[in-house]
DNA sequence: TCAATATAATGCGATATCGAACTAAACAAG
DNA sequence: CTTGTTTAGTTCGATATCGCATTATATTGA
């Protein structure tokens, strides 16, 4: 591989790292004190995957630490947002349900960031990033898939 | 903004979060204990832009927070990879350079990467790769511009 | 059957990151 | 000048995240 093929890959990932801060920064602002990006993360995947995951299965998601699942999962139990059931298939595990204030809490996440959204928006159109969105899926997909292959 | 309009940003975000994560894993990986991409991070854009940057302006650069660049600045002079030097414009401030190793540990950082990038690269060409980039610059730069403007 | 190994979750200590308050220097207005 | 305000960097306390070790349960294999 040449050399401006690695500082091509490079700089594709710089600006993913950058565009990912930014919108984090987008959320994390609309987000009441003491939530972060995390706890919304973790109520939108169990909205669109499905709730009933284990703490594990979240954890690879999110390619996060166990332990930060853990914690993350605390945060969320104890403010209501989920309910941690026992898992009847396997005594070691747990399994994550959503609540109706946590489904409200992630929808009103959703609403306050759409300002923000519609402003982006207004400058870089929406047919844009639907030629995006595809490329961006397969590189994920790729780049996920490869994780697992080791 | 219809709702699959905010639905289609969401998305986005989404796949360019998860990608963040997945290239920032196998950069990290390639680390030696102790260093974190931050680190990495800070050096590279030293080298890329241009050394002699004060803390502040890095700190702007990477969306943190003043106090992280200063523990994370703290890191890399530890290890003698960056020198700090009064800034002789302004004795509030300081200016940051990066040493000859600090510059080996960034270039080693690239090359044990390498192999890891050229696993996507067989799978996800170069020219795809290359259609994204100013797709992705110029998203960045909009949200890097309205965020300014705040 | 049961001993060895693997897996799920947690406890704990270390470090990264952040926000608020602080200090020193620069700048601005009178 | 000099006084009030802004700015650069740091200190400090809180919390997020991580790795390692531990506990409980499950799985495997002799």
């Amino acid at each position: 591989m040449p050399e401006n093929k690695v500082a091509l890959f490079f700089q594709v990932f710089n600006e993913v790292g950058i565009i990912e801060q930014l919108s984090r920064a987008l959320l994390q602002a609309q987000l009441p004190p003491g939530f972060l990006v995390s706890h919304f993360s973790v109520l939108n995947h169990l909205v669109r995957v499905q709730d009933g995951r284990t703490p594990l299965e979240l954890a690879r998601a999110f390619q996060t630490a166990k332990t930060t699942m853990t914690h993350t999962l605390a945060g969320l139990d104890k403010a209501g947002y989920v309910e941690m059931r026992p898992n009847i298939e396997d005594a070691r595990s747990k399994r994550v349900w959503i609540s109706d204030t946590g489904r409200a809490f992630r929808e009103q996440a959703i609403v306050s960031v759409k300002p923000d959204l519609e402003r982006v928006a207004a400058e870089f159109p929406a047919d844009r990033v639907l030629n995006l969105l595809p490329e961006l899926e397969e590189l994920r997909k790729i780049m996920d898939r490869q994780r697992d292959e080791n």
